[in-house]
DNA sequence: ATTTATGCAAATGCTTTGCATCCAG
DNA sequence: CTGGATGCAAAGCATTTGCATAAAT
């Protein structure tokens, strides 16, 4: 456990939101000043493969991390301000279980994301 | 319209699966040897953004292609054999709106991917 | 003719990797 | 001590782009 991967898991626990590797790279320099970009992939890579965090891939853009403390949950993406909002649906999980199951599979994973504009205000 | 198009818009269209740009490429030299991959690639953004085709990015794997002709459905993974399933589901559809809509968001699309497995034949 | 697409090669952007060095246990 | 992690620079891969040529209407 290195002093580098301990600010990595330190600046994700205490993230609101979903940094990429570059603003993750920023944000680890502020207390770790010549921390390596090759570093942070590394370590991301790392500690995805343990569980500890997740990536995300969303549409045209770099992946973007988080910590894996929460439950699970999906994303919705503001297309407008590029905000991710979390959300999480157990009815919709059973009927993709459901319908996993009709065709003769088993849920390895799943992603779904929902690209959404703000409501106009009537 | 030239010959390049027209053979590209052929070859999704008489596609059965989800080939990707490299593949397409392979496809189409074979009606027009020496066709540029660049052409595969800048054609394919251009019919995509005539909503024509449409492409998908699957985890680990490069952008992959479909006609838009077969209505709107998702997709499940065969993460053993990288097979494409396509289905449909209009309850999870119509849950997914009222989620977005419950937060004040129209959606303007959506991306649902299950990463399943076959299951065990009991 | 004149606009638009093509082919080629070079550039891009994100991510990964080889290798020598350094740190942690 | 010694193996694994780091930093640096270079490589990789999918995709895009600049530009001169060629083809389409």
């Amino acid at each position: 456990m290195t002093r580098q991967r301990a600010v990595l898991v330190a600046k994700l626990a205490e993230a609101e939101d979903h940094p990429d590797a570059v603003e993750l790279h920023r944000r680890a320099e502020e207390e770790m000043p010549g921390i390596s970009l090759s570093t942070v992939y590394r370590t991301l890579s790392a500690l995805e493969g343990q569980g500890v965090i997740h990536r995300h891939q969303f549409e045209g853009a770099s992946a973007r991390f988080e910590h894996a403390d929460a439950g699970h949950h999906d994303h919705m993406i503001d297309v407008d301000t590029g905000e991710v909002i979390e959300f999480c649906s157990d009815r919709i999980e059973r009927l993709q279980a459901e319908l996993a199951a009709e065709l003769g599979y088993d849920i390895v994973h799943h992603r779904m994301e929902l690209y959404v504009r703000r409501k106009p205000t009537s």
